[in-house]
DNA sequence: CCATTAGTTGACTAAATCGTTCGGGTATAC
DNA sequence: GTATACCCGAACGATTTAGTCAACTAATGG
């Protein structure tokens, strides 16, 4: 499991599409206008969410895109690895890499951590952080995840751990 | 907090200075040949490990790290918090990038989710790696973190998430 | 039918990060 | 004073990130 800030724009994007979404399919430019992320850049990771079966798209005037499965269905978890590749390939078990034939030192460590985490993404559903939202009326910002310029004055935030 | 790779290496150099730092500090040519991770890199590595208190350095012959705590007192986070930085800057209540005064609606998400995984890798201490380590005599190899090549077969690894 | 809307695809870019290599320093033990 | 080992920084190729651009396809509205 890699965390990276691919992973929050996509879950930011398909909880706009499912705050949004009630009537009608959610258009990328609006999620883009109201997000401010880039529109090509959620045509990537949609066309990623779509192949992975978390939104269907509807082509043509009117289209857009839709959950396709109800938002209590939809993990945080899922949303990751679906935009996200899996981080690392190296199976300790495995071939080249672990030379000799002695056993990966920190497998244990990796998988145990990979499932914890796994485990705690797997259990957040879209559905429970629409919930989350205080539910104003027009443009919910969500966050900007763009890095803060070089010059900006470096108080620690508390969340960026 | 940022998972990636660089954590991997840090945490596995540090488990070896923890398993051979018995008598005496440990070279970080030694952990190079032992863990097939490159010296200058480590080099990279341990100048943050030791910024940030996690190592002691001893300089001349004979000398190399040691560890500057127990090390039941020293967590995989402290380790991936001193080469891995900060994901993001974007703390949601700030200036310029949440604009207007709408609150950052994932916030409450990734403090969350960084609240646990924090949590459950400061609950990790070398020590308890080491001892799950089989202690076998000479160089035990702990995993080779280098990317699989581009044309291996790509049989999904379980733990590989 | 046909223009418009909107998804789909692919190539391409700048910047950042990753992992590595190199070349020089400086402190210390012998 | 020389070998050892930490220390520092510059540079590099590869990959990832985030974003742009352009061409294409499908569907709707008139």
């Amino acid at each position: 499991m890699r965390l990276t800030t691919k992973g929050r724009f996509a879950v930011t994007a398909m909880i706009d599409v499912a705050m949004y979404g009630g009537n009608g399919p959610v258009t990328l430019a609006a999620v883009s206008a109201r997000q401010r992320i880039s529109l090509s850049y959620l045509e990537q990771l949609f066309g990623k969410l779509r192949r992975s079966g978390l939104v269907d798209s509807v082509r043509g005037p009117g289209g857009g895109y839709n959950l396709a499965k109800a938002s209590d269905q939809i993990s945080v978890a899922d949303v990751i690895l679906a935009v996200d590749e899996p981080i690392d390939a190296t199976q300790c078990g495995g071939r080249e890499n672990c030379h000799d034939d002695h056993r990966c030192m920190t497998h244990d460590l990796w998988t145990s951590l990979n499932d914890h985490i796994f485990a705690f993404l797997s259990g957040v559903t879209l559905a429970q952080l629409v919930r989350q939202q205080p539910q104003r009326g027009e443009t919910t910002v969500l966050q900007d995840h763009r890095r803060a310029p070089a010059g900006a004055p470096k108080e620690p935030a508390p969340e960026a751990v």
